[in-house]
DNA sequence: CTGAAAGCGCTTACAG
DNA sequence: CTGAAAGCGCTTACAG
């Protein structure tokens, strides 16, 4: 592979000057460019990013961590930030931590040894705060997305609780009063305040929320089936309607509905967050918040490069609004 | 940030001993280790990968690039590329050309700017052969993922063939004989592919295709949708049996179908390649062949590993089976 | 307008 | 068993 000192030598100038033109860093005389640029032609020159980041200390690459690559809306948030990182002109490096903090540290750990130039992180689970003080500490901009904490960086996020509020309305205006909340795992923060949001938007109507209609904790769909089959079997009084707070959920309880020979939505009402694609040309239309996945991502990249532009810059917390697809399932 | 440097001064040693003992790669003395991993934790020293790539020649990392990010077996393959590098101990660039050739350059320049030690690539659909005798130049090893070539190159993609020799046999022996396939870009050799042996497996059942029942280089749902519609209404005599041979064209002829008024299966059959995500959850129940989308991408990775470890091997080309998730929609 | 040279942070022959 | 030093391929003050 060619490097700057065959270029110069063939063009006849120093490196200094090939540098400088490829970077338009200083003026050069147009035939001296023209030499340079002929030079670079002919020996099939690229410039080594490596060697260019380790002089400048910029990487021009960023690092993206995903607690769970195998959910769509993930997928859809990866889209979104590999799209504006490439509109910026960055690489992205892509790592999962699979919900396994042990894995998020040490893809953190890699990420940070290549001197990515900073950091966009959808936490794990039980994702310790120890990661987020190290990365404070490389003093490396850093963006929560999606999984938020009450921490002074910045982050984007959805308005889970005006979304939350919409689906209970909805849901109570239609005369549920007995929903069954299926809310996953507690520790993952947008799922912590979808749980909360319901409390509090049944708590505004009045409507006492038992714990016969609570379905927390279940991290799989199998898990979420055998919950939600149990408790529609021991309910005393049965669910009218079932919210889910992720697909995987809704997955989980959709199934334990079928299994107990209930039809949605003759004999019981369905929403879920995320939800699945092409919900329109499939029974039962299932009623859905839809999160603006890719424009997370991409408002992700935007934080960032405001961070990396403006270091000073105070703090950003950024929730987008969710679309719900209201369809025949809560009707 | 400190360096090797700071390390080797710390522990009174020369940055040759520190580097040995960081690397395992010859004997130091256990006093002398301890002093120098004592002195790593006390300065908090990380090796910077840059630097350190820049001397051996290897970057431990490797560059993905997808023609089409948004697709859900794009996205499997990610997860499933990012798995595999992860337990190498590799890292993942990933960009998404997003099936259009100039992006799908730039994104392998810049790749192969920052050297990483190869590169798997689902080509986008208008992707010339120029782009790969590049990488070739350039002696970087390259693995074809899903969108295969017909040349020497190591490659892993999904044997279409029989996996539509399986479908047009499930279907002739329902009686179906007009069958409609919608078959895409045929630019994309996994298209090409299926369409191809369409044609073969009908031949083999005697069973004449026309004009009429093909419908073909549509690339969005849209036109999809529109597309199908106009055959279903002017075929003189309709189709008994609709075969999309990807998610987005199924999306596009389901809501044709569905727009016509037929009712899939009573008015209408209908099966797909690649398919929807919990098809046995929603009606229709749609006949699906489901390609192993991420052990293709684990496979990328295994190949370029072993490509990587022995340069020379003879090229390898592997064609994974896809499963049928035979569904009602063609019962 | 251009060049000589230092230096980014490592690894690795070479020497003892 | 360990160290001094060259060198990977760039960028960038410094000097003229």
């Amino acid at each position: 592979m060619a490097t700057i000192v065959d270029v110069a030598s063939l063009a006849g100038v120093s490196t200094s000057t090939v540098s400088h033109v490829l970077n338009d860093t200083r003026h050069v005389e147009p035939e001296t460019k023209a030499r340079v640029m002929s030079a670079v032609q002919t020996t099939g020159y690229r410039r080594d990013a490596l060697a260019r980041s380790m002089r400048r200390a910029r990487t021009d690459s960023i690092g993206l961590v995903v607690s769970d690559a195998g959910e769509p809306a993930f997928a859809d948030m990866v889209h979104g930030v590999e799209e504006a990182a490439a509109q910026h002109g960055l690489s992205l490096l892509l790592a999962n931590s699979a919900e396994d903090p042990a894995r998020e540290r040490s893809a953190v750990e890699a990420l940070l040894d290549r001197r990515v130039d900073g950091l966009i992180i959808a936490r794990a689970a039980g994702s310790a705060d120890g990661l987020l003080e190290r990365i404070r500490e490389e003093k490396k901009p850093l963006i929560l997305l999606d999984r938020l904490a009450d921490l002074d960086v910045d982050q984007v996020g959805v308005n889970n609780h005006s979304a939350m509020a919409a689906l209970v309305e909805h849901l109570t205006v239609r005369g549920h009063q007995r929903i069954l909340l299926v809310s996953g795992d507690l520790r993952v923060s947008s799922l912590r305040e979808r749980y909360d949001s319901f409390h509090v938007a049944m708590l505004a109507r009045g409507i006492k929320v038992t714990a016969g209609l609570l379905c927390e904790g279940t991290v799989t769909t199998a898990a979420t089936f055998d919950s939600v089959r149990t408790l529609l079997r021991s309910s005393p009084e049965r669910p009218t309607a079932i919210l889910a707070c992720s697909t995987l959920l809704a997955a989980g309880a959709l199934r334990a509905v079928q299994h107990e020979g209930l039809r949605v939505p003759e004999t019981m009402a369905f929403a879920t967050f995320d939800g699945f694609t092409y919900s329109d040309l499939f029974e039962p239309q299932i009623t859905t918040v839809r999160q603006p996945a890719f424009h997370l991502g991409e408002s992700a990249v935007r934080l960032l490069m405001r961070r990396l532009e403006t270091p000073s810059a105070p703090t950003k917390i950024l929730r987008l609004d969710s679309e719900i697809e209201f369809r025949r399932s809560t009707e």
